[in-house]
RNA sequence: GUGGUCAUAGCUCAGUUGGCAGAGCAUCGGAUUGUGGUUCCGAGUGUCGUGGGUUCGAGCCCCACUCUCCACCCCA
């Protein structure tokens, strides 16, 4: 017989997992929640033609295409799994402009598929907990984002650095470089900067076509130190001439004046040569990197002016940002910086030694759980050894004993698994007692 | 999509020139019929990833496929 598998690239989650795995997901949630954006779902397919040609062409190979019975193989699909949780929003806007009401504040965690060769930290499905501002230009909106970051990772307890830059800096950059027909190969080679070092980047700007008078004119721009005003006074001099760079030097000024006079915690740079894949970026654009783990990117966005445009919706303009829960996950599990009681374990267990003891179990659990506490009752009155083993392994805090002296005075014998201290209590002692715990 | 790498018990892994399939941990039972996490004793477990080939004989050698992990491409 063949043991059974899953898909190359998935994952099943067991109970710990999927504990820890909850406990990410409510804590962003909550502080979406506190800024009051509303959660909606889409699909897990979308037509073919909502998802081609917008995540470029290596963005459409990586497409999961759903083969239709009646399909033949060679044909065109017509469905296909979501890639992302972005592109489905903006096709949401679109088909739901109507009852939308604007600024539109919406949160959205749900899985996404890529046919991506797998790795550490790269699956095939995997969860996006994205998080976006729709239909106003404020920076107000990117401000909130950049709180955003601040509060989850302060909840989670992971050190952060949230890059920063802006599409329109980048923009101006290959303007006054004389290449601004070049943006993209730019941005792709710079944003290798962090891993393969400045040489290789000129390598590969070369390759890309850029003539070494334009990589020469790069190169003090590349090298810009100082404060993030610093760098922001330097490059207003140098991109004076570009109508576009000066645009995106004043939105990344505005934004910080604003983070400053939010009295943020967080650690920020304004890094140049960040640029993000996704080429529907127009403005500015965000990275978080943990400063204690290498891992890459554990959270990015930025916005875009026009994501709707090609859903024949223009003048639609949004920011947004992408919490990557799986990565997350496995910081947390580095660092062990899951909190010690997870939100909703067992908190007693009741272990019996015969039928009536059983019987008179579920009568307190019952009670129990009617005032709130997580009670298991071990199902059968096996030996004490099996029973105590049970939540021994299952991490249960207390176990509750019940035999024939404890039915008699109308108690329990409780246990503290952690310290081995007994104590006999009666029905409402023994709540207190879990509830103080 | 390109190049490399790995697969043996539930888990982590040994396995000699090709000659009876192994260990630790975990599990289960007992020592202890009212007590887990520490101790002692005992037990079970495998189409050696799948399919073919070479050989008297293959976990080991050869071929293909699948999967894992890694580096690219790209990305969370």
């Amino acid at each position: 017989m063949n043991k059974p598998n899953i898909p190359k690239g998935t994952r099943d989650f067991g109970p710990i997992e999927m504990s820890r795995r909850n406990y990410i997901f409510s804590t962003i949630r909550s502080v979406f929640a506190l800024y009051g954006f509303q959660q909606i779902e889409t699909p897990s397919m979308e037509l073919m033609s909502t998802l081609m040609g917008k995540y470029g062409e290596e963005g459409d190979k990586l497409l999961f295409r759903i083969q239709n019975s009646g399909e033949k193989a060679n044909e065109a699909p017509e469905k296909g799994l979501r890639y992302d949780l972005t592109v489905p929003f903006a096709r949401y806007i679109v088909q739901h402009r109507d009852e939308i009401q604007f600024p539109f504040r919406r949160y959205q965690i749900q899985p996404v598929w890529r046919a991506d060769r797998p790795q550490k930290g790269r699956y095939r499905e995997f969860y996006q907990c994205d998080v976006d501002i729709i239909g106003t230009d404020s920076l107000v909106s990117e401000l909130e984002l950049v709180q955003i970051v601040e509060e989850v990772y302060r909840r989670f307890g992971i050190r952060v650095c949230l890059h920063l830059n802006n599409r329109k800096i980048l923009a101006g950059i290959a303007e006054y470089i004389g290449a601004p027909d070049k943006i993209v190969d730019i941005t792709v080679a710079i944003d290798k900067m962090d891993k393969i070092g400045l040489d290789n980047v000129n390598k590969e700007l070369a390759e890309r076509g850029l003539s070494q008078d334009a990589i020469g004119k790069l190169q003090p721009i590349l090298n810009l130190g100082g404060s993030n005003t610093d760098k922001l006074n330097a490059l207003r001099t140098i991109l004076a001439c570009s109508e576009t760079g000066l645009r995106g030097i004043g939105e990344a000024q505005e934004l910080f004046d604003r983070i400053a006079a939010s009295n943020c915690q967080l650690s920020i740079c304004l890094d140049l040569t960040l640029a993000r894949g996704l080429n529907y970026y127009t403005g500015m654009i965000f990275e978080v990197k943990a400063l204690d783990v290498q891992i890459g990117s554990i959270t990015g966005g930025g916005r875009y002016d026009n994501l709707t445009g090609i859903f024949g919706l223009p003048n639609v303009s949004g920011v947004g940002i992408s919490f990557g829960a799986d990565r997350i996950y496995d910081v947390l599990t580095e660092l062990d910086l899951y909190p010690a009681t997870m939100p909703e374990a067992t908190q007693l267990l009741f272990a019996t030694f015969g039928d009536e003891e059983l019987n008179y179990a579920l009568t307190w659990a019952k009670s129990l759980r009617q005032k709130g506490i997580r009670v298991e009752v071990y199902p059968e009155p096996a030996k004490m050894k099996k029973q105590m083993s049970y939540a021994d392994a299952k991490a249960i805090p207390f176990v509750a004993i019940v035999g024939g002296n404890e039915m008699q005075s109308d108690t329990v014998m409780l246990k503290d698994m952690q310290s081995g201290e007994q104590t006999q209590l009666t029905l409402n002692q023994l709540f207190d007692k879990i509830l103080t715990n």
